[in-house]
RNA sequence: GGGGGCGUAGCUCAGUCUGGUAGAGCAGCAGCCUUUUAAGCUGUUGGCCGGAGGUUCAAAUCCUCUCGCCCUCACCA
């Protein structure tokens, strides 16, 4: 069992001395970050504060000094035997770390020049039955911290009880989303929601998590892969600027930059082009990082980073003629295939060769690692992006765009292609193209969507289409090494408890 | 899927190379200490050494298989 003997034990004590070890609710005054800002106002003052123990240090029969923790702050409790009813006391003497206490006391300093609170009257708010291993520290020292990455991913909650910093990383999260709503509103676009549940997925190119709705037959159905689709069929419906924030499901691998759910945001805005889009990109990214950081330059992992407009631009044949020293349009389609050979023996070229994916190949392997400061690589070939306009001026390339940091592609945008007779030729072709994947894992990746056919072909106006990883970002701005460590609850292999 | 690393008490770790039957600190427990702060001091309870099998008189340690985590490569066109 996950409880421990003698704290249940504890627990079972407390409730025979009359004591709720597990009460309704109870009135504090002020937070502790509140009482150390207001220190030279509230000495010799009342006050009511809650927490978490996260520390003891009995002195003698009569006193204690603890140490007392809520979300951001910690500080220390004085208490003493003789401001207690016995009842209370034998109560305090039952205390462990990791339990929540409500404290109402006075605030003073002991003659070290500790902000201390003095307590005087005590109310256990919870009764831990779990050992909470909470570290010890001094000053910025931390010792006997969890250092399990196992434990501090599957109870998250630990991690977040034992390292004020895990909890951090959760707030700067939702200050990023925050700031990216707030621009986009100030920006006037409407936020809408997508299904998560779709009977057909779309809209990236990627493998499905299947389920059935048991009530519609057992219909088939998909977990979001994109919200792209949905999106676009506002924009045909009227809605010139969308957004959304949401998971998105992909069953491929799971590494340090990619967990199964994760979070995107899109948006799509009527009557513009990728062009307008990668400055209002640069835009939304910069004021997001000016926000979070003070300043639109910080330092990841001993890496300056600037985020400053405008970035580099860049097309994906410059990059590879810049990073790889080879210039694709010299090169026969024979030639391009000796290079994957050469880079990659393994690779399985696909027949027809394809130059767009030896392009998008060659990319991958020559370029990305060298992405660092914000990059848009733009400009990519038609065959690899399949809703995406054709480049003005030149047919075999898209208007598209892919904004990289840290060798991480952080987003995905398109002058949007909404000619739906083209549309609808171009998902076929993209799903002839699968058969090469097909034969290798037996899955469809690309029904073509009729419903989406139709609705561009209800008339789509122009409009430019963008994507952004939320969780990359968050990375980034939190000085992360894994998407694990910015995803609440990130998905690992079920725990064998029999073998525990 | 390939390669590498890790898994020992509630937590942090030692012990593994060179088999001899499990150790420390913190936490817990019993005491001492009426302003301590990684509190201190004395004593002390905790572990089928991730799991299964094998070699051996003897396995945390060597071998095989297996589960989980991390790193890395591949996959993710």
């Amino acid at each position: 069992m996950v409880f421990h003997d003698d704290l249940v034990a504890k627990r079972q004590q407390l409730i025979e001395k009359g004591i709720d070890p597990y009460p309704y609710s109870f009135t504090t005054t002020h937070t502790l970050t509140q009482i150390r800002q207001q220190e030279q106002a509230l000495i010799e003052k009342d006050v009511a504060v809650a927490g978490r123990l996260t520390a003891l240090r009995q002195q003698g029969k009569q006193v204690f000094f603890a140490d007392l923790e809520d979300f951001d702050n910690r500080i220390q409790l004085y208490l003493k035997k003789a401001n207690f009813t016995d009842a209370i006391w034998d109560a305090i003497l039952l205390l462990d770390i990791g339990d929540w206490v409500g404290i109402q006391g006075k605030v003073f300093k002991t003659k070290t020049g500790e902000l201390t609170i003095w307590a005087l009257q005590l109310t256990v708010l919870s009764k831990a039955v779990v050992r909470v291993p909470i570290s010890k520290e001094k000053g910025e020292k931390k010792f006997y911290q969890v250092s399990d990455e196992e434990m501090l991913y599957r109870q998250r909650y630990l991690h977040w009880i034992t390292d004020r910093e895990a909890r951090q990383t959760m707030v700067i999260r939702a200050k990023i989303i925050s700031a990216i709503r707030r621009f986009m509103e100030n920006r006037e676009f409407l936020e809408v929601t997508t299904p998560t549940l779709e009977l057909i997925y779309g809209g990236a190119s990627a493998r499905p998590f299947e389920t059935q709705v048991n009530a519609l037959s057992n219909q088939k159905a998909y977990l979001r892969i994109s919200p792209e689709l949905p999106l676009k069929k506002f924009i045909v419906g009227g809605f010139p600027k969308v957004f959304t924030i949401c998971q998105n499901f992909r069953n491929e691998g799971v590494d340090r930059s990619h967990n199964p759910e994760f979070t995107m945001m899109e948006w799509y805005e009527a009557f513009t082009d990728y062009q307008y889009q990668m400055k209002q990109f640069e835009d939304l990214v910069s004021t997001v990082v000016k926000e979070i950081k003070g300043d639109t330059k910080f330092t990841y992992q001993d890496t300056a980073l600037d985020f400053t407009p405008p970035w580099r631009r860049l097309t994906i044949l410059d990059a590879i003629l810049e990073y790889g020293k080879l210039d694709v349009n010299q090169l026969s389609d024979a030639q391009l295939a000796a290079k994957i050979k050469e880079l990659d023996p393994e690779f399985d070229i696909p027949d027809p060769f394809s130059r767009g994916h030896a392009i998008d190949f060659l990319f991958e392997h020559l370029v990305e690692e060298h992405l660092v400061q914000p990059t848009f690589i733009m400009d990519h070939p038609l065959a690899i992006s399949p809703l995406t306009k054709k480049k003005r001026g030149n047919p075999e390339l898209v208007e598209r765009f892919e904004p990289f940091v840290m060798r991480m592609e952080i987003g995905n945008a398109y002058s949007e292609l909404t000619d739906p007779v083209e549309q609808y030729e171009r998902l076929k072709a993209q799903r002839a193209y699968d058969a090469h994947s097909i034969k290798q894992d037996g899955v469809v990746h690309h029904p073509v969507d009729i419903d989406f056919i139709r609705a561009i072909g209800l008339g789509m106006p122009p409009t430019g289409g963008v994507g952004l990883g939320i969780d990359r970002l968050v990375i980034l701005l939190t000085n992360q090494n894994s998407i694990r460590d910015v995803i609440a609850f990130p998905l690992l292999r079920a725990e064998d408890e029999t073998a525990k």
